[in-house]
DNA sequence: AACACAAAGTTTGCGACGCAAACTACGAGA
DNA sequence: TCTCGTAGTTTGCGTCGCAAACTTTGTGTT
């Protein structure tokens, strides 16, 4: 069993971390995302196209600004990441 | 506070997870690393360069076969990677 | 001793990827 | 409408992981 590589990279494995503390169905904006973690808006949004590819996340734009919410998908690849984690690291 | 990069990327975690649990001066052979991970020479080699540039791991060329160990820096570099990792996680 | 074969280790080139700078699009206020 | 700022996208560069190709070293055989 392998690490996903698409959750593994540092910058995506904290963007993950902080949807996932959301309730299953809320969001975050690409603007609050981008200073909540320090990133440049090209470096956000690559990784985010990253994890809408694997279906893990999906971004809605409305209006003013775009929100980023996990799918159910992109929990369960998640936990599945931190389960084969502990399982190497113990 | 930062993932190591160098302790970061998965062939080189599962390297380290397997010399960590060696006793402290316990070595591996090169050739027992490559096939304990299914890993080609050339790829092998490059990953032991990378840790051994940054201390983490001490090569002996030894007659027969090159040994690898963990050195303590290594220890409490990994130690720390997973510190950090947890505070992570949760 | 010399050759041959194999095991061990190294170098090199390619492809993929993370990053940020440069660019474009959209809105609100003057 | 024009301008300025915010939001988002594209592009190019540098780094890195990977494996194929190459080199080296040792052992067994004649």
């Amino acid at each position: 069993m392998e690490l996903d590589p698409v959750i593994h990279v540092p910058t995506r494995l904290r963007l993950i971390v902080s949807l996932s503390e959301l309730a299953p169905k809320d969001t975050l904006t690409f603007a609050r995302l981008q200073d909540l973690h320090g990133l440049t808006a090209g470096n956000l949004i690559t990784h985010l196209r990253k994890l809408e590819e694997a279906g893990y996340v999906r971004t809605l734009k409305e209006g003013r600004g775009t929100s980023v919410a996990l799918t159910d998908e992109g929990r369960a690849a998640f936990a599945r990441y931190r389960a084969r984690l502990r399982e190497l690291l113990g």
